[in-house]
DNA sequence: AATATCACG
DNA sequence: ACGTACGTGATATTT
């Protein structure tokens, strides 16, 4: 007699929910305590129980619309926790790892779907262990095929019971249970019985007349209480038999013999359980299948490569000719001097083996290994490495291309979980593929372990291409059941190559200009510090928040604003609102302008102008949550343009001798991304009619005719267009506007009212993303968004604007993605000499050849127009000009 | 290392 | 009652 267990998916995940706290949860905030105690409660299952078969089911209910929903029903039960239903769907994946069945159909509960298995696992004569939390299912009991092991409490407490456990526990047989409990009701499940019968009335009731029937007819025989009660509320003691019964006849097209435990998908139970952190579940796990499963302490789980030293440029040369017929991509390592020079490269010759072999950069580039590397780049199947924008400049030195790059592995990472942080090899090795790099002391020559924090460049190397090796083929098959991977490699991949080009180029800078604009600039802040301390009566460091503090506050008692943690505020917002307090104010504006000016831009670009004459920053392509872009060393993606002083520094931006640059930006992108995404009418009509969008905005929100519109109404309308895209509520508008939050909080309203698909679409994406735990751009790239359930009201609210401004951000930094790629491809094909030069989020800069100067605008255009297809047109600004001032205007 | 401030989209 | 716009990076000061 084969024995299978059936565990109803709904109710054991729910008891593991309110078992389990919520701070559980993986480092990228997916809280797991639901899918663990689940997990864990199947394990423990399987282990005590050692069943042939397990299978799970769950409730599938007919699909309703909210407004069908009756307002008794919302009220008669708790909504179930958003970090609940989010948990479901790992529940499903868990299960699906663990080749475990699980069962639904639409318009049945699990209970359903367990008593119909049950039914057919008896009938075969086989034994069946229900695993509930639900006490309906003790009609299913019938000795000696159907038991049931009912959940009491938490995720380990377990009662076992066969026919005469249900007596006992009852006092009335199990195909009794349903009268039974219709007579007495469920206090837990908030359903109402017949008042005054309890246990043990019910049961006697029952085993008196055999059921609901007898005892009604027997209804005067009953105490005059009673038998008041039992007339009274026939009607819903036989409603709710009704609904007690158990269906066994439930549509469900799998054989239960087909049921086998321990089929288990390794690769993707290792997987899920690393992504889910379940450290502890996978070891048992891998106990359970007898040590099936590759563990930490196992041979599996520690890297060790067998390291082929290589010392001449013909031995790098054969050994990478040998690998010129495979198709696989070669997995790469290296590490580069403080110049960027690759200082040592290893390639993994044979990944079931571990063999990896490591060049030093001076051999590298003897001109047979250059040849030879440049083939196998190119001809084989490309490579993977990790940081290819870095790997890509590194070979450009050597005079090598890196076209075959396919995976790189950082920003396959990032794409996975953009919050994840510094992506380091050992982390990620450690994360996706429960591996590590260890230094084992005693290895024996020629059988080099791969050491931990080594300083031996060619070890690192080598440590790098094995981990490689190891992770390329996990992070590709989540960036695919993610549906990642056109983002990946159509959009993300392309992009390394275009920045590291970039990152090469770098931007022209007119050296003396920007001398000449620092040492202005200090002069300015002397001047303005000496009349600041004149004023404040003494000297004192201006820069000195803290000292500034006393002698506004303390000493010459102007009124304080706001405060931070250490004390009040002196930011520009509040010494604006203190400028008719004392003259010295205003001065201290125009000094932090000025030194502001002076330390970030004047002094600190000169600090890193090569001597070329060119800037280059790191463009990171991993750090920003949104999908955004990132410039550092330095930033160029915040070179002054409010004020007139500070535009001033672009005109220090310029191309290379005899070139042009072009200016390319996008007008509102992330408005037209607001209206695509909301599809509201009014704001879609706006864009398409072409007409001044801030100024249609503030005609429809203040109710006046467009051409009536005036500039301090348009200049409002901008401010809450932008606003909204952030969740900004009508206190800030309010600050920023300079007007009350009442009065803000009438033009929010208004603009709600005249644009109302944008508030449903805010509302409906925070739900969603509740539910789901991450946004989603259109093209599919994700942020999680952990806060969204956090206890903490103020953080809560901060992951909504997250939320809302996730999918608007993102989605407009992939379309300006999808333009730099498209750009640069064209770039390429026409073999230009013009180049991209630097990238402002929706701006672009070229540098232009004269010749090219007429094509390349037009592209541009095109391909930024082009790059996506919403519901409004993507207009693109374009100029040319000696300089960034210049073009910009 | 943390804090305050401020530059940009 | 409380806090109050998303996303970055650099500088100077203070701890």
């Amino acid at each position: 007699m084969a024995k299978v267990l059936l565990l109803d998916g709904n109710s054991l995940t729910y008891r593991a929910f309110f078992a389990l706290p919520t701070d559980m949860a993986t480092a990228s905030g997916q809280v797991t305590n639901a899918v663990f105690g689940f997990t864990s409660m199947l394990l423990n299952l399987v282990r005590d129980q050692k069943p042939k078969g397990v299978v799970v089911a769950f409730d599938r209910p007919e699909p309703t619309f909210r407004h069908e929903m009756l307002p008794e029903y919302k009220a008669q039960r708790e909504p179930t926790p958003d970090l609940l239903i989010q948990q479901f769907g790992l529940v499903r994946e868990v299960l699906e790892a663990l080749n475990v069945p699980a069962v639904d159909a639409v318009g049945f509960e699990a209970d359903d779907v367990l008593a119909t298995i049950a039914t057919q696992v008896a009938d075969s004569g086989d034994e069946a262990i229900i695993v509930t939390g639900d006490r309906d299912i003790y009609q299913m009991v019938r000795d000696p095929f159907i038991k049931v092991l009912y959940n009491r409490r938490g995720v380990s407490d377990y009662a076992l019971y066969d026919e005469a456990g249900i007596i006992d526990r009852t006092g009335v047989s199990s195909d009794l249970y349903p009268q039974y409990a219709a007579l007495r009701g469920d206090p837990s499940d908030n359903l109402p019985g017949i008042p005054g019968v309890g246990e043990k009335t019910a049961a006697k009731l029952i085993n008196a007349y055999g059921g609901l029937d007898g005892i009604f007819e027997h209804a005067e025989d009953q105490t005059p209480k009673l038998q008041q009660n039992l007339v009274e509320f026939e009607e819903r003691a036989r409603q709710n038999f009704d609904a007690m019964v158990l269906r066994t006849d439930v549509p469900i097209d799998l054989d239960p013999r087909t049921f086998n435990w321990g089929e288990v998908d390794v690769a993707k139970a290792q997987r899920l359980f690393d992504l889910l952190e379940f450290n502890s579940l996978y070891e048992r796990l891998s106990e359970l299948l007898g040590g099936l499963l590759p563990t930490l302490e196992s041979e599996g789980g520690v890297l060790e490569a067998e390291l082929v030293q290589i010392a001449s440029a013909s031995e790098f040369a054969s050994h990478l000719d040998s690998l010129l017929t495979t198709k696989e991509p070669l997995s790469l390592g290296w590490s580069t001097d403080n110049e960027g020079s690759l200082s040592a490269l290893a390639v993994v010759l044979n990944a079931e083996t571990a063999e990896v072999m490591a060049i030093e950069g001076g051999v590298l580039e003897e001109p047979a290994a250059l040849a030879a590397l440049q083939r196998v780049l190119a001809e084989g199947g490309g490579f993977d490495t990790h940081h290819a924008k870095e790997f890509g400049r590194g070979l450009r030195r050597l005079g090598l291309h890196a076209e075959g790059l396919q995976t790189d592995t950082a920003i396959a990472a990032y794409l996975i979980d953009p919050t994840g942080g510094r992506y380091v090899l050992d982390d990620l090795l450690r994360k996706y593929c429960r591996s590590e790099l260890t230094r084992n002391e005693s290895a024996e020559a020629g059988q080099l372990e791969l050491g931990v924090g080594s300083e031996d460049l060619l070890i690192d190397a080598a440590r790098d291409a094995l981990a490689v090796n190891r992770l390329v083929p996990v992070l590709l098959t989540i960036l695919q059941d993610r549906s990642m991977f056109w983002l990946y490699d159509e959009v993300e991949r392309p992009l390394i190559s275009v920045l590291s080009r970039m990152e090469d180029v770098g931007i022209g800078v007119d050296v003396p200009e920007l001398t000449r604009m620092r040492d202005y600039l200090v002069d300015e802040v002397s001047r303005l510090e000496g009349a600041i301390q004149q004023l404040a009566g003494r000297e004192f460091n201006v820069n000195s928040t803290k000292q500034l503090r006393e002698v506004l506050f303390d000493e010459l008692g102007l009124t304080p604003q706001k405060k931070t943690k250490t004390g009040y505020s002196t930011d520009a917002a509040s010494l604006e609102k203190i400028r008719d307090q004392h003259e010295v104010v205003d001065l201290l504006l125009d000094y932090r302008e000025v030194e502001k000016l002076r330390s970030t831009y004047g002094q600190g670009l000169l600090d890193v102008v090569e001597d070329d004459g060119r800037i280059r920053a790191t463009f990171n392509q991993t750090v920003a949550r949104t999908g955004r872009l990132s410039s550092e060393d330095p930033n160029l993606h915040n070179i002054p343009v409010r004020t007139a002083l500070g535009r001033e520094f672009r005109k220090a931006f310029v191309p290379r001798d005899g070139y042009e640059l072009l200016v390319a930006d996008y007008n509102q992108i992330e408005l037209r991304v607001i209206a695509h995404l909301t599809d509201d009418p009014g704001l879609v009509h706006a864009f398409e009619s072409g007409e001044d969008i801030h100024n249609a905005t503030a005609a429809s929100v203040f109710g006046v005719k467009p051409d009536k519109v005036n500039t301090e109404q348009r200049s409002r309308a901008k401010m809450v267009s932008y606003g909204l895209a952030y969740g900004m509520e009508a206190y800030g508008l309010g600050q920023r506007l300079g007007i009350s939050t009442g009065e803000a909080s009438e033009i929010l309203e208004a603009y709600f009212l005249a644009f109302p698909s944008v508030k449903s679409f805010m509302d409906e994406i925070v739900e969603k993303t509740k539910v789901t735990g991450y946004t989603e751009t259109l093209f599919g790239r994700r942020r999680p968004i952990p806060d969204l359930n956090s206890p903490n009201f103020r953080v809560r609210q901060a992951a909504e604007r997250q939320a809302m401004n996730a999918p608007i951000q993102g989605l407009a930094a992939d379309i300006f993605k999808i333009a730099l790629v498209e750009i640069d491809h064209a770039l390429t094909e026409m073999k230009a000499q013009s180049a991209l030069v630097l990238q402002v989020h929706d701006e672009v800069i070229l540098e232009l050849h004269p010749d090219e100067i007429p094509e390349i605008r037009e592209l541009t255009v095109t391909k930024m127009s082009e790059a996506a297809e919403l519901r409004v047109p993507l207009e693109v600004h374009v100029a040319l000009g000696p300089t960034w001032a210049e073009a910009k205007n």
